[in-house]
DNA sequence: TATGACCTTGGAGTGCACTCCAAGCAAGCG
DNA sequence: CGCTTGCTTGGAGTGCACTCCAAGGTCATA
């Protein structure tokens, strides 16, 4: 365990170290204690849908959210984070089915950490060969606009 | 912009400017005159299914493919190129309806070179976000696999 | 207390990009 | 000639990741 990130002057000391682990450097809407975000509130700060979040949820992506006493779902600041780092793993183009697995993982506690990292690990692979074959589809981007070169002059002056 | 990208002496002088224009350093299996591929060869060179090349023709994006005398596929290495540019688009995350829409405009000639070039100019643009989305992922799953750290040593000697 | 915005559920529907199927034609071989 | 293998077609099916719906309960404001 024993977070320890030294990451500058970061005033994120915030994580509570459970599960999440090295929290990323991210300011929360409010501070912890007052953290219990309605469902709307989430689709606000995260561009994610009601509909999605509940889906997540289902299929067990997040562990259960904590309801009001009239069973309504209240986000917390830790969940918030946790659908940071999924969008993050949804930019690898994970599977959600890959992703749950990696939810499971962390909610079997510390016993997981070497599935999580090799989990982690693989991802991080594909993650540079994906950004190799974007570099190289770069070059053949290049290639042909520069072939289409100045014929596209004439018109649209707003290309940026 | 005038890419102006001065790569070196790449000696592509293959293309016959016709359509596809710049064409990539793509070896051929068989050289031009000797190039009628049946759709089996094409699946072997390309890794795509027969299914999604006949699919592929049918929705448009490819051109109708040369035929032999009794109605079979001949692919030719121009059809090579243009497959090999759709792996391209296609892994930028292009839907493949504007690849279909990019087909059309080849289809339409030279007058719509313009259009074509803003296309891919903003290709472009997304792959470059693209890759600075992954790059920032990239710094986030090292985090955490450096959090999860030597806890993952025990077992697995073949992590590479 | 009533109006309207917001939340709940299970289950059904959508859009994309394939992926497969059945029925049938064609070529090569013993 | 029959057999196998490969190719053809239109249309139907699949899997993923949402996305929406209907029917109803909740909450803040007038």
């Amino acid at each position: 365990m024993t977070v320890m990130q030294t990451t500058a002057g970061t005033l994120a000391r915030n994580a509570t170290s459970t599960d999440i682990c090295s929290a990323p450097p991210r300011r929360h809407p409010r501070p912890d204690g007052q953290d219990r975000y309605t469902i709307s509130e989430v689709v606000a700060f995260t561009g994610l849908t009601a509909h999605t979040l509940r889906w997540y949820e289902r299929i067990g992506l997040m562990s259960h959210i904590d309801r009001s006493h009239t069973g309504q779902r209240r986000y917390s600041n830790r969940d918030l984070d946790w659908l940071d780092f999924v969008g993050k793993l949804r930019m690898t183009g994970m599977p959600v089915a890959d992703m749950v697995r990696y939810a499971e993982l962390v909610r079997e506690g510390e016993s997981t950490y070497p599935d999580r990292r090799q989990l982690l690990e693989s991802t991080r692979r594909d993650v540079l060969a994906r950004i190799a074959e974007l570099q190289d589809t770069l070059a053949v981007l290049d290639r042909k606009i520069s072939f289409y070169g100045d014929a596209g002059r004439a018109r649209e002056t707003e290309s940026t």
